[in-house]
DNA sequence: GTCTATAACCCGATAGAC
DNA sequence: GTCTATCGGGTTATAGAC
């Protein structure tokens, strides 16, 4: 789809209807046979984000990698490699509609809220998976959503600062994190 | 400045020049009068959100706040505020932006970037006062880089989900690295 | 410096032939 | 289902009187 295209690389508001059809070829005719409005558009690019993680996202990154804790990390380098083959201009597409659309209408932010739901269900079925290595006080979903948030400020700072710098040293923190929080496991697990 | 509040509110691109003359009641000429193009009226508001974060961000957060690690978490403890108070439709302005402006003219995407490196230099010197308490090992800038991004991603969760959970979990995990940090340093402090 | 009027352009969406 | 032409309205910015 094209307009998944142009929606990631202008934004939402800046990508006028006329640069999709031109892009795509297209006339405007055949696009609104398909899509009541510029809005059913957004919408039916965000069910394919959604559908996608998993095969587009999850699995590519993941082939090979067996252990959760190290599947996050696959993960996280993912993004870090999209922003460094565009020289930290790529972001999150699902972070940017987030904040570029500031009062969506209900569709719109539901749709957006479900393609970070299924991220952090994602991150937090690895962290269940790494259960044993965790501590038992330890919310796994709260560390899952706190890896959303390191991933998604992580690039917000990458992109303006135009230094991939900003990325790594976030993820550097949860990595020390993670491993703060296996020692602590570590030691609990010793002494009962 | 009416142009500040409409551009949080509203966002940049979806604010016309038209609303921002009728909410302060003023005339187009009067407004290209004193700035020459819409932008020129985005710089102003960027260094206005410079020049405010001592006076009117950190300071009014750090009232009677002495200790530097209380000082971060009483800084978190306003943008959760103005979440709350706006039902979680308040976002920090400064990341909207970031994330609203795909490709912003240099000087743009210049005056967004020393917002952040003000929000962060003011974080690390509140990481490095407290440095007696953290391990010798653990980078103070990129622990203050990481705190911004786990600000920015907790306000864009609970925004998008409009629950402030989001924020709070990802607070919370902050907390308790924190929390490991000052322990790992005080063991290293002992066996030294 | 502030006013009104408007230029010049772009937007999303539609109409109606084929 | 796809084409071309266009509507009606909103956009930033300017012109020129006062």
């Amino acid at each position: 789809m094209t307009a998944m295209r142009l929606f990631q690389e202008k934004g939402y508001e800046s990508t006028s209807v006329a640069d999709i059809l031109k892009a795509a070829g297209a006339n405007s005719g055949s696009l609104y046979h398909f899509f009541h409005t510029k809005q059913d558009l957004l919408l039916e690019v965000l069910r394919r984000y959604r559908d996608g993680i998993a095969p587009m996202l999850l699995e590519p990154a993941w082939r090979g990698i067996a252990d959760p804790i190290a599947r996050v990390f696959a993960l996280l380098a993912r993004y870090r490699e999209a922003l460094v083959a565009s020289e930290c201009s790529y972001g999150c597409p699902i972070g940017n509609l987030a904040l570029e659309l500031h009062e969506p209408d209900p569709p719109v932010r539901q749709a957006i809220a479900t393609n970070f739901d299924g991220w952090v269900d994602a991150i937090e079925r690895c962290y269940i998976d790494a259960s044993a290595r965790l501590p038992a006080t330890t919310d796994r979903r709260a560390l899952a959503v706190f890896t959303l948030s390191i991933m998604e400020g992580g690039v917000m700072q990458a992109r303006t600062q135009r230094r991939i710098e900003d990325f790594d040293r976030s993820v550097a923190m949860l990595r020390d994190f993670v491993a703060l929080l296996e020692r602590q496991a570590k030691e609990q697990r010793g002494t009962t």
